[in-house]
DNA sequence: ACCCCTCCCAGTGTCGGACACTAACCAATG
DNA sequence: CATTGGTTAGTGTCCGACACTGGGAGGGGT
């Protein structure tokens, strides 16, 4: 606890080098975009054999501090966020959270990403949440595209807050969650009206950038949805991770 | 988008073991505690050299999903938390977020933070919480003391919660956001104090099981905090990672 | 001079085999 | 029955090799 600076190299040699690397990407040494040298010469660089080296790598690569754009280039990035949501969601399935702790978060970040949604959307935003929108209304009654279109809007409302904090921190929260809906719409009266009720509210909210209004609709969305839980008896139950989460970087 | 099964196994052998792995384990073919054959067994069960499974099961333990308890087993894990906050904290850092977007999503953590722990505290727990507290309040006037008890007092506060998707949620916020303090402790006036103040008031409110002041207090606390960042200059900046952040386990 | 096609090379993904080292198992010994 | 010592399976690292391919070099057409 003295000192601050604690060199933790454990001993293996393929981590020492992820370490490395690590640092000089943290250090700024190496920024996004530049590119790695090749296998081999980071081999001799390092004085490992290539095989480690890409040990190494790989544990970077997982991390996303690098990448492959293409099968020629290795470069360093900035860790896409549905990297960060992704392994959080996974993680949090597996550690068999409850619904009941999954809304108390919601919560709070819901109503969060709805009051900054309406504080800084562009009128492209609104536009765009708009068609979302409506694309819920239109599948009224089928289930498995409300819930995706569901979790998309909400989404897309985090992400107009233009928040890159909030983002990676509600992702997996609403990503377990909204597939409760699963559960809930058999034993849920008018439970697609009132989704979209909620929606079209926090909606002309943002358009309306009245924050306040939005926020509080939010709030009682996620409440409303919380009455589902509580009917359909998952209080206590563990949601299912969404669908096979894979390791294959999306191009955006 | 009519498939809800994608097999999206990339080309890449030591990918695809990868993925069929972590299938298995979200699957709940293989629970965490379970230990997987050796190296060079699961390459001829895939058919692939032990190379390539190495690689894969790099890319596993990068994520968490196994670990290695001692070097001889090789075991299924639920991905520890810190090594969740570690990367969302790097990432965060690396996308050089601003303390504005940090404070805005923590003025709704943190009193959900403290609200969730006046309401589940255990005595034991909040014994633990004074004690930390008592270390805050001895280290007055000792910056680097200061801000890492101050973090670890608003993590145990979550701890205390029984939230487990609060802690991932709310540790890299906390964890960017308070090393803000190295900048705002010389321009704020009576920086010690009313650090002290709100912690103890936060305390209180925990012991006495009140909910609402609790939260309202760290509540305060944050508002304080962003009153230092502004005072400080510091709206916009780009917080620092606290310390190297190294790839070990930590034995918990 | 500029564009297009082709060829070549470096670099990657995968393979197979090898070796030192050590934790864990086993058996013999006290 | 506990201890001790040897055996062994499994890991970390190394070496060398090969097929495949993306991207650049160079040549030919307009």
């Amino acid at each position: 606890m003295s000192h601050p600076e604690k060199p933790v190299q454990s001993g293996y040699a393929y981590q020492k080098i992820a370490e490395e690397i690590e640092a000089q990407i943290l250090r700024g040494d190496l920024k996004p975009g530049d590119l790695l040298p090749g296998e081999t010469e980071m081999g001799s660089l390092f004085g490992v054999t290539r095989s480690t080296v890409r040990e190494g790598l790989r544990q970077l690569e997982t991390d996303g501090l690098i990448h492959r754009p293409s099968p020629r280039r290795m470069e360093v990035t900035v860790p896409p966020v549905d990297l960060l949501t992704t392994r959080a969601t996974r993680a949090m399935a597996l550690m068999k959270v409850t619904f009941r702790e999954l809304v108390e978060v919601a919560m709070v970040m819901e109503p969060l990403a709805a009051r900054t949604a309406a504080e800084r959307a562009t009128p492209e935003e609104i536009e765009d949440l708009q068609q979302l929108h409506a694309a819920l209304v239109a599948s009224e009654g089928q289930l498995e595209e409300t819930i995706e279109l569901d979790e998309k809007f909400h989404s897309r409302v985090t992400e107009i807050g233009h928040n890159r904090v909030l983002g990676p921190a509600r992702e997996p929260v609403g990503l377990l969650l909204f597939r409760g809906f699963e559960h809930i719409a058999p034993v849920a009266t008018n439970f697609y009206k009132r989704q979209i009720e909620a929606h079209s509210n926090i909606l002309a909210a943002i358009r309306d950038r009245d924050v306040e209004r939005a926020s509080k609709w939010a709030r009682m969305h996620i409440e409303d949805f919380w009455r589902g839980v509580q009917l359909a008896g998952l209080d206590d139950a563990n949601p299912v991770l969404p669908r096979p989460v894979s390791h294959t970087e999306g191009v955006t």
